[in-house]
DNA sequence: TCAAGCAAAATTGTCGACAGCCGACAATCA
DNA sequence: TGATTGTCGGCTGTCGACAATTTTGCTTGA
């Protein structure tokens, strides 16, 4: 009869141990607490977390393939570097899914659909800026960009792009301060905004390259200054 | 050959298990011999090999996070199915990936670096067509474009571009003859060493494009008619 | 003082065990 | 007969334990 039209109970989360876990550790490092070269050894956290081995070893592993962890045999997880340019491969990486993805959301008609979506995380953007706290904005802005790329119907795109989101937050939230003044990265959007209302395929495609171009000349660039600041 | 010059005595002895076990199972899918949605029961695995659980384990979120596999909760891992869309999805994506890397091979004068490599490797491939080793072919077929993406200097190219291949690699294996004529796929590759010769970014890019056209349509149209006739 | 060597501590890789969960089948009821 | 409920076997999620390996810290000798 009445068949599961509304679900009135959704299906509770379960395999909550190593997903908690792993929610822990992520958020630990995009935070910033954990930095990377820090040693995450399963059997600290075990013991601080009251639990056995083997749900934070899968935690670990589910983050390494996530590429916020790295494994060394023998010797547990780390925190995973990264250098400039590999932050620029990176952003190559985002680039090449991202301008492929916002011209299939033109191409399939699905810009109506997203657009009451994107316009609110911005205005997001805008308020968490005047706020000052630049790591929920930069949540809030990969949030953005994975509107777009949901949108885009490739489920492909999509895998890659939170593997690759959770890395970007990683990095910049080690950034104190890019982008001089606030509020700047929310307006950079609403390009991306026009040029999806012109419906042309090809001018959201130059929007999105545009404007990864300005965030990865800016975070490649502070990062490059970083290392040779560093240099020993 | 006698290949005492690689150490002979395993420096790789250690969590070799899980990665032995990895392998060990990714043979099986991309051989065909485990199917699509055939259940892979840790717990069973474990016994046959004699060993316990853990490293299994370990070996099916390895597999989960290349995409070979899915694991539902408290049920265990699965072989991944894959349908026609998600294919052509894969497609799109690795298309995406190895545009710009030829481009990248191309702009940073690596052409004649590899050039040797892809020669032999198409050498290779009309050889394994004529003695109808179509699985091994296809292997051949992914390290010819492996190659290229690692020519890339874009690691991050790299690792998306393994995980697809496995997929791509499992799926193909299911298909028992793509291509009517033996050697075709190999003369084709010949059209991105042309366009490599040339040393043009966009020629170079709209070879591999039109080259992963090809197989795209072959692939995914082969698998849409499997699909519809095997619907229930 | 410092380097080398060695032993203790810590940590990972692997194991077997146990409880809870899932799907399948049998039993019950309308 | 058809649908719901109880039961059963098998499997996963988690645990504590042990062995192998790495790291640490201490001792020793020059």
């Amino acid at each position: 009869m009445n068949r599961d039209a509304d679900p009135l109970f959704k299906p509770l989360a379960r395999d909550a141990l190593s997903q908690r876990i792993a929610q822990m550790l992520t958020d630990a490092i995009v935070s910033g607490r954990l930095k990377p070269g820090d040693r995450v050894a399963e059997s600290v956290i075990a013991r601080d977390l009251g639990v056995s081995r083997a749900p934070v070893r899968e935690a670990g592993r589910l983050l390494e393939s996530a590429g916020l962890l790295v494994s060394k045999a023998n010797r547990g997880f780390f925190v995973r570097t990264i250098d400039a340019t590999d932050l620029d491969s990176l952003y190559e990486l985002r680039l090449c899914i991202e301008r492929e993805a916002i011209a299939r959301v033109v191409r399939e008609g699905r810009v109506a659909q997203i657009m009451p979506v994107l316009l609110a995380q911005i205005e997001e953007m805008i308020t968490s800026a005047s706020e000052n706290q630049l790591i929920y904005q930069i949540g809030v802005d990969l949030q953005f960009h994975r509107c777009i790329v949901e949108a885009s119907g490739n489920g492909r795109f999509l895998t890659v792009f939170d593997n690759l989101a959770s890395e970007i937050q990683a990095c910049t939230a080690l950034i104190e301060r890019v982008f001089d003044e606030p509020g700047l990265v929310a307006r950079n959007h609403f390009l991306i905004i026009e040029a999806l209302e012109t419906g042309n395929e090809d001018r959201a495609r130059a929007a999105m390259e545009y404007h990864i171009g300005v965030a990865r000349k800016a975070v490649v660039g502070h990062f490059r200054s970083l290392e040779t600041g560093a240099a020993q």
